[in-house]
DNA sequence: ACCGGATGAGTTATCGTTAACGTAATTTGA
DNA sequence: TCAAATTACGTTAACGATAACTCATCCGGT
């Protein structure tokens, strides 16, 4: 943190160096055009100097900012600090930095965070879990150039999407319940205004309909522990019959898990628990928490390869799915019966 | 995602105002200058052409990014979203933006990162729980004019600080497990190049050595459910004898309390188990673990508030002290004895 | 000796915005 | 009523970098 910065630009390691601006640039810039010996010249005066590049100089006119805007719905929540992981990791190879956003779960943020990052010049967008209704989302979309949508869709000419086949998983989860037993479901489905909400509750309508059964009780809620916990309060307070609940995250199925506690119904013995993500936590509660396991790191990386694809004006997929993966643990397993 | 953004300029709403470009910016930029007349055409004009100021022109003019960088070894550590959410919510009131970026628990990168935040013509930066040694971190800091270091300092030249009362909060966690009878005591004591690391773990000491006892057993360890469970594992198999355990975080906490639970030792009752931080998922295991909880989101609040004083060159403490507070769960609670 | 094509480097004109200054026209005040 | 102050704008010149072009120089081949 010095005092005073007198910001060292091009023109003075050119100076230095004794050649011009665009030498110096070329060099810099490993463009070549200049003798070994002036190149090294140049360095050595760069060094000198510490010259930094002005990176908003350089976009200004280079019309790149080498900026990729991130938004998440909230980055306390573990489903997102992975995606944007993954996504920085193959980011920082391809010199890209990255902006993150949080919109605390608002839709009306949405669009004002997005606006910004397009005023920001950023070069393309990742935009995970975006909550806005569809009608709303398209214009919102048309104001940037690149963009690739987590966990959501949109018409091919506003932007790609990485999704996870939730269809599956719900399939997986569901046929996966129906062999340990259960016949009556509950489904705490996450917040009403997410696509993944109701990807995840029409797979799990299907997969039980295709087995001439319907989900007994509903209920919506914020993605969050506490958000599970009061569905499923709610749900058992409502004296619904159910002996599997399924869950829209890991986060609400450690909520119900805690109501359930608190109820003092055993799970799984009384209610088999189902969540989605494989977030660290459902291994470490008690009992662990079946999930339907989702590459979130890799979702990041694939998002953010679709990203730089798209920006690059190289072929690319319109629409990635990942595939979720069923893992058995403590929640579903009835150890003695 | 439009086809062919052509992008709008100050230039095209003067034209389409009927007015010069710097009378546009003048209103635009709420200065005055104009005419309500005028100002109302130039409004209009804006609205209708859909214009957005770019950024990076105006910074590059102005001097000033609006953008601040914020460093985090991890953001998939629970610990730093919630101080980003902090800082975030101050940040934006104020008309900034933030670019995260995580260092992946490597010092290396540490310098790189900084140096393209500089690069980036960040007005700020707030950097979290640097791990880069004392001797390097003073020229790395001397390339920004203002920084606000959370869990470590600087000399006053060089940076202001947030950090917590790691010596309050040994002292406080000693007392208490003496309290609940412990007399031998192992530290997990997270990373060693972290400073908080030896603030607690110096505080613990002191603490204990204020009662003439010492600890039996101190192990570093990377700050997380693995590094913990790995040190616990450790220390446990090493034939170490305690009845108290303090871990640097709860991650690693929670990791003891794993090992503990693979080699049948029973926490409270063998092992009293102390964290830090008291992040969500202290209290979702179980026992339910003891935790010094540390204020996150005020530390992100506060530390912004402080760098925008600095940034705006208004007086500003040099370091922010909070406290933390002793939580007593299940994992300290001998019920039975 | 002459030409075509690399090669090495400089010039000029922006990128989109704002600072600083300039200048009419209008208002104010005594 | 007339100078002084204010209002309402316009002009010019950057901010720091790069694109696109220009122009010598040099080298080999014929």
């Amino acid at each position: 943190m010095a005092q005073n910065e007198s910001p060292v630009t091009l023109e003075d390691v050119a100076h230095l160096a004794g050649v011009s601006r665009m030498t110096v640039s070329r060099v810099l810039n490993n463009r070549g055009g200049a003798s070994d010996e002036t190149q090294k010249r140049i360095r050595d005066a760069a060094e000198k100097l510490n010259y930094r590049p002005n990176a908003m100089a350089r976009s200004l006119k280079s019309r790149r900012s080498y900026t990729i805007g991130v938004i998440v719905p909230d980055i306390s929540n573990p489903f997102f600090p992975e995606i944007f992981r993954g996504a920085e990791s193959v980011a920082q190879s391809h010199g890209y930095t990255l902006i993150l956003s949080n919109v605390v779960e608002s839709a009306d943020r949405e669009a004002e965070i997005f606006d910004k990052l397009v005023a920001q010049q950023v070069d393309g967008i990742i935009w995970c879990s975006a909550r806005m209704p569809s009608d709303a989302l398209a214009p919102v979309l048309a104001t940037a150039q690149s963009v690739v949508l987590v966990n959501r869709e949109a018409t091919p000419d506003l932007a790609r999407s990485v999704v996870v086949d939730y269809a599956l998983g719900a399939r997986l989860g569901v046929d996966h319940l129906l062999a340990i037993g259960a016949r009556c479901f509950g489904v705490i489905a996450g917040p009403e205004w997410a696509f993944g909400a109701h990807a995840r509750l029409d797979g799990v309508k299907e997969a039980l309909g295709s087995h001439g059964i319907a989900p007994n009780a509903i209920l919506f809620c914020d993605p969050t522990i506490e958000g599970g916990n009061t569905a499923a309060a709610s749900l058992l307070a409502q004296g619904e019959r159910f002996d599997a609940l399924i869950c829209y995250n890991d986060l609400t199925a450690v909520g119900a898990l805690m109501a359930c506690r608190n109820l003092g119904i055993d799970v799984p013995g009384d209610v088999a628990l189902i969540g989605f993500d494989d977030i660290d936590l459902a291994q470490l509660v008690t009992p662990t928490i079946t999930s339907l396991g989702v590459p979130r790191y890799e979702i990041g990386r694939s998002a953010m390869t679709m990203l730089l694809k798209i920006i690059n004006r190289e072929p690319a997929e319109q629409k990635l799915v990942l595939q979720p993966k069923l893992l058995v643990r403590g929640s579903t397993v009835r150890s003695s019966a």
